[in-house]
DNA sequence: CAGGATGTTGGGTC
DNA sequence: CGACCCAACATCCT
């Protein structure tokens, strides 16, 4: 599950309830997914430091600690969780706790791709997290043609790689191209100025619908209500979607209204 | 019960 | 080097 919108609001979940707070102690259930310390390590690193503001870039997003920072990543699972329970469920896939002030911060990955850094500053992030393009929710339109004139190939390739705009993932960019009208494979040399511009509108509109809902929506009116479907039609115009694989990844799109040919 | 799944990495090819 | 493909990761859901 965990797109830009999900990871947005474990950010927030992390200003609300951890930034300001003291670490007190930690607990490691499964330590594989901590990744660069040993969970005694972790222990001595954090205990008594003040948490500050995280910081969410793309899907990454990572909480500083007075110097030692923790970079959290979810993959294809993994959420986090804050609350007055101190007491790991390994079954359920918790991993890393950190049991602050007034609760227990909850790093939970069930199917264990997730995983947890651990980095003594925070100038150290970017040697995890590798290189990231910009922001998608910091990304103007001039910036979208501009990085898309140095690219070529497919468009849903292009926007969803994550060294060139971070944050969008499958679900997004699906949603995305869909209310652009854009078939996934749209050669990125064949957009216009006036087509960009199109699809920065759009981009923003379900970026912005899906961070308030804190998850891709679903609804009757969201393509994404179609995946999984046994017989996916266009929320819009009720055709039957076409369905296959682009860059590796389940695609979705609407055959009348994204015209070209098939996935 | 086999197959597929939201993401990323690392290998390989052209 | 860029674009693309594939397999792997570990587990859960259909």
């Amino acid at each position: 599950m965990p797109e830009l919108p999900d990871v947005e609001g474990h950010r927030h979940l992390l200003a609300e309830h951890v930034a300001g707070r003291t670490v007190r102690g930690v607990s490691v259930p499964d330590a594989e997914i901590l990744v660069g310390t040993t969970p005694q390590g972790l222990g001595r690193s954090l205990r008594g430091r003040q948490a500050g503001d995280p910081v969410r870039h793309g899907k990454w997003l990572w909480e500083p600690f007075d110097g030692p920072t923790l970079v959290f990543h979810f993959r294809m699972t993994g959420t986090l969780a804050f609350g007055a329970d101190e007491t790991p469920d390994p079954e359920a896939g918790d991993a890393v706790l950190l049991h602050l002030d007034d609760g227990t911060l909850r790093y939970r990955t069930s199917r264990r791709l997730g995983r947890v850094w651990w980095v003594a500053s925070a100038d150290d992030v970017a040697d995890v997290t590798g290189t990231l393009g910009v922001d998608v929710t910091d990304m103007g339109a001039d910036r979208l043609a501009e990085l898309l004139g140095h690219k070529r190939g497919g468009l849903k390739s292009a926007l969803m790689d994550q060294e060139l705009i971070a944050g969008l993932g499958n679900e997004l960019v699906d949603e995305i191209l869909w209310r652009a009208k854009l078939h996934p494979k749209t050669s990125v040399g064949d957009l216009d100025r006036d087509a960009v511009g199109d699809l920065h509108r759009r981009l923003r509109q379900v970026l912005r619908d899906s961070i308030r809902a804190g998850h891709v929506p679903s609804g009757p009116t969201w393509l994404n209500g179609q995946r999984g479907s046994d017989d996916p039609v266009c929320p819009r115009c009720h055709a039957h979607l076409d369905v296959g694989q682009v860059s590796g990844r389940t695609t979705y799109r609407c055959p009348r209204e994204q015209p070209g040919g098939a996935l």
